[in-house]
DNA sequence: GCCGAAGTTTATGTCAGACAAATAGATCAA
DNA sequence: TTGATCTATTTGTCTGACATAAACTTCGGC
């Protein structure tokens, strides 16, 4: 029965587990690190899966990854270029993630929290004029957990993303709705940043819960307001992160 | 001479021309025209394949693209399934691009308009408040360039997408150039609907110029109030674009 | 009859090699 | 010098096979 296995060609290969989408961010983490800056030409795609030690299959689909995202280009016989850092796609999940590991995340902090300025008082005020109770009430379950969560810093981080993210949902606006994820990914990147104060995170609370309250009573430009505030006062935190990182860098 | 090639196995195939993205088009369409609603498994890679008459290869390169955008979700033995809308990223310009061809284009104009009027007076406020000459000077460029249009609302468009996103790149945050990217998008997709009014784009021409004023003249406040003046003037030449649509349909 | 463990089936994931198409750069001719 | 042609190289596509994983089925034991 074992001589209809004798026509198999490939060498049984004990090491092939799956590659899945750590080829991508190999990539992705050495474009990043400017091993390939804008506008240079990266290696062919069998250079790199020879170097890699995978089919080219697998740099292909990794490479295509990267292209979706806006970060490469690539024609017959001029190669894969990087495109310039103006036309990546900041808002995907991933290339955020890249790019977080670059040297100045600093500033990177400092632009997210710019536009969680802009976008999430403005979403508090949609939220407030027009979300149903069940999005609220979404809302304000991640509330209660952040509330029961403690002082434990760990615990709070998860319903606390919920928080903010509930408003965004809560607004039924699609855009925002992305943005959400996007702010999300962001805020589980800055997290160690913000948990170098131990008490920080619990004195939001009665900040979050003005904001909950706004909404609750379908006062917009007060939930805006509260959301403002709370803002700022995550802001100077996570400024405080940072330059307790530029004192003992990790 | 000709013997060295008796070994060729594929047939010419004529009709072998590039696929391109277009096959990624082809897939997110059906997906997005409801085919395979939200939570459905769609067929084998290798149906799809037949179907389409291609590669599976060309197959697994269009849905790897999908999944990349967070649309699709695929597991062994499972088979590929839709993943709730609400994960999908719309700030992706293709996502938009092919969630546009919904029936309900109207409301995700709205929504657009929404995150316009959220966003870009903010960014006035911060390219009035630290953008650079050159910066500016790009965006003035723009303004030339819509007024020398003149009345022709096709020579008007590309200025002015040129304008909005010059604003965007003006604030040197990454995140809100990004923004920039959906924004132009949706507004190119938007553009049937400003065109039924011949001389609508014109008559915004002052209130363009007002915004440029404000940021060349370093007063944030100006250009916040300009920019929402000239968006509550742009969301009501929507709403009468679509209300004529909805007289007229394509 | 019910339940758990084994085998079976079937989907995606990976690999390998060949050909097709496009084009930048080199070559050659006017 | 300039223009067209040729060549080499790179991505794009096709084909077929195997690997891996997980849902489904089967079957033995209690």
């Amino acid at each position: 029965m074992s001589d209809q296995y004798s026509s198999k060609i490939t060498t049984p290969l004990p090491g092939r587990r799956r590659a899945g989408p750590s080829v991508a961010d190999a990539i992705a983490l050495r474009v990043v690190g400017g091993e390939w800056p804008e506008g240079a030409v990266l290696p062919t795609e069998i250079e790199l899966a020879e170097e890699l030690g995978l089919a080219r299959t697998s740099v292909r689909e990794a490479l295509g990854n990267l292209k979706a995202k806006g970060m490469l280009v690539s024609r017959p016989k001029t190669g894969t270029r990087v495109l310039p850092r103006i036309q990546w796609n900041m808002l995907d999940e991933d290339v955020l993630r890249w790019c977080w590991s670059d040297q100045n995340r600093e500033r990177t902090a400092l632009h997210l929290m710019q536009l969680r300025r802009i976008v999430e008082p403005a979403a508090c005020d949609i939220a407030a004029a027009s979300a149903s109770d069940s999005d609220i009430a979404i809302i304000e379950r991640a509330y209660r957990a952040m509330d029961a969560a403690g002082a434990d810093p760990v615990a709070f981080a998860g319903p606390d993303l919920e928080f903010h993210r509930g408003i965004l949902r809560a607004t039924g606006n699609p855009f925002l709705i992305s943005l959400g994820a996007t702010i999300e990914t962001a805020l589980r990147l800055s997290f160690e940043l913000s948990t170098r104060q131990p008490g920080a995170p619990r004195k939001g609370l009665p900040m979050h819960r003005d904001v909950l309250d706004a909404i609750w009573a379908r006062k917009p430009a007060e939930a805006r307001l509260a959301m403002e505030t709370l803002l700022g006062v995550t802001e100077s935190n996570i400024q405080r992160g940072l330059s307790a990182v530029a004192a003992s860098p990790p």
